[in-house]
DNA sequence: TGTACATCAGTGAACGCGCGTTCACTGATGTAC
DNA sequence: TGTACATCAGTGAACGCGCGTTCACTGATGTAC
C-alpha cells in the first residue's frame, strides 16, 4: 500500500473513532471524511461501507481484549478474572454510544461481514476459556453459556450508554448477573 | 374533540404501531401518514414530535402492564409473580424493534416529555410493589433495586430484538439475572 | 326540525436539508531503466 | 544517482433521494338560532 494511502486510511480511522464516540450511528460519513481532511471518495476507497469502517475500528480493540483475557488466565481467582475481563468487554462496548454493543451483541448473521464474524469468534473463544476455568473452580454456576453471557454484557453496556449521567449504572447492572456478583463461596471465605 | 379528528388520530396510531413494529426507529412519519390515509399535516396536528407519537402508543401498553401487575400481587408465589410480570414487561419492550426498550430503559431526563415520565413512574411503582413483596417473602435477594432491575430487563429486551431468529434468547437471558432464576429456596422445596 | 355560519381539522404540493454515493479529472508515488 | 512514466490514490462538485416540516387553502363538523 502506498505511503500516502496508509496515512489517509489512518486519519480516516481516527476521525471516525472520534465521530462515532460523539454521535454514535448518527455520525455522517461525509463529515468524517471532512474532519479527516480527505474527500468523500477517499473514504469510500478505503471503506466501501459503514460496516467495513466499524469493523476496522473494532478489530484493534478486540485484539487488545483477547490479550487481556490471555493474561487473566493466570489470575489466582478464576471467578475474579472472569469478572474483570467481562467488565473490560463492557467498557469497550460502551465506547461508541452503543454502536459497538449493537454490532457485537449477538452472533452475526451468516451473510454478514467475515471480519466482523472473526471479531466475534475471537472474543467468544477468549471468554470461553475464562468461563470454563471459573466453572471448573466452582466460582461460577455451571449452567451459564459464554455466548449468552457476552450478549447480556453487551446489552448492559448498551443500556448504560442510554443514561450516561449515571456512572455507576454499568457496575450495578453487572452485579445483577448471576456469577458476576461476589459468589456465596467467596463470601464465606 | 371532533369525531373525524378522533378517527384520524386513531388511524394514525394504528399505522404508526405497524410501521414501528416493522421498521423501528427508521419508520418515516410521511409514510405512516400515507398508510393511515391522511396528509402529513394531519399527523403533525395530532403528534407534533416523534416522541409524542411514541408515548401515545406506549401509554396504553403501560396501563395494561400495571393492571397485570396489580393482579399478580394476589399470586401465591411472590417470586413467581415478579418473574411473570418482568417477562411481560420484556415482551412488551421487544414489541417495536427495541424502540420501546430504548425509551423506557432508563429514567427520563428532567426536561423530557412529562407523559413519558408518567409511564416510567407507573411501571416503577407497579414493579416496586411486586419486588418488595417477593423480597419480604425471601424469594428474591434483598439488595436488588427495582429501577436497576427494570433497566436490565429493558436491556435484555432490546438485545433480544437484535437476534430475532433466536426465539429463546429472551428467556435464557432473563434466567441469567439474579432473582429471576428459580431461586435456591424454591429448588429445595 | 331546518338552516346559516364560525370553527377548526385535513390537505398535499412544495421547501430546505443533509445524507450517501459517484465519477471525470488531477496529481502524487514508486519503479524501471 | 537521475529521470520518464505507468499506476493508482485523492479530489470535490454534483447528483438523486427521502426525510421532516410548513402553510395557504379547502371542506367537514357541530352549534346557535
Amino acid at each position: 500500500m502506498r505511503a500516502d494511502a496508509r496515512d489517509n486510511r489512518e486519519r480516516v480511522l481516527r476521525a471516525a473513532r472520534a465521530a462515532f464516540a460523539e454521535q454514535g450511528a448518527q455520525a455522517s460519513l461525509n463529515k468524517i471524511a471532512q474532519s479527516a481532511g480527505v474527500g468523500p471518495g477517499t473514504l469510500y476507497r478505503h471503506f466501501p461501507t459503514l460496516g467495513a469502517l466499524l469493523v476496522a475500528i473494532i478489530g484493534d480493540d478486540v485484539a487488545a481484549l483477547c490479550e487481556k483475557g490471555r493474561d487473566l488466565l493466570g489470575h489466582p481467582s478464576p471467578a475474579e478474572a472472569l469478572r474483570t475481563w467481562l467488565r473490560a468487554v463492557a467498557e469497550h462496548a460502551t465506547a461508541m454510544r452503543g454502536l459497538v454493543a449493537a454490532r457485537m451483541a449477538v452472533p452475526p448473521a451468516p451473510d454478514a461481514d467475515a471480519a466482523l464474524a472473526a471479531c466475534h469468534e475471537r472474543i467468544r473463544a477468549t471468554g470461553s476459556a475464562l468461563l470454563e476455568r471459573a466453572q471448573r473452580d466452582g466460582g461460577v454456576p455451571g449452567d451459564i453459556e459464554i455466548a449468552d453471557l457476552l450478549t447480556l454484557v453487551n446489552a448492559i453496556a448498551w443500556v448504560s450508554e442510554q443514561a450516561p449521567c449515571d456512572e455507576y449504572l454499568l457496575d450495578r447492572l453487572l452485579a445483577l448477573v448471576r456469577g458476576m456478583d461476589r459468589s456465596p463461596r467467596e463470601e464465606k471465605a
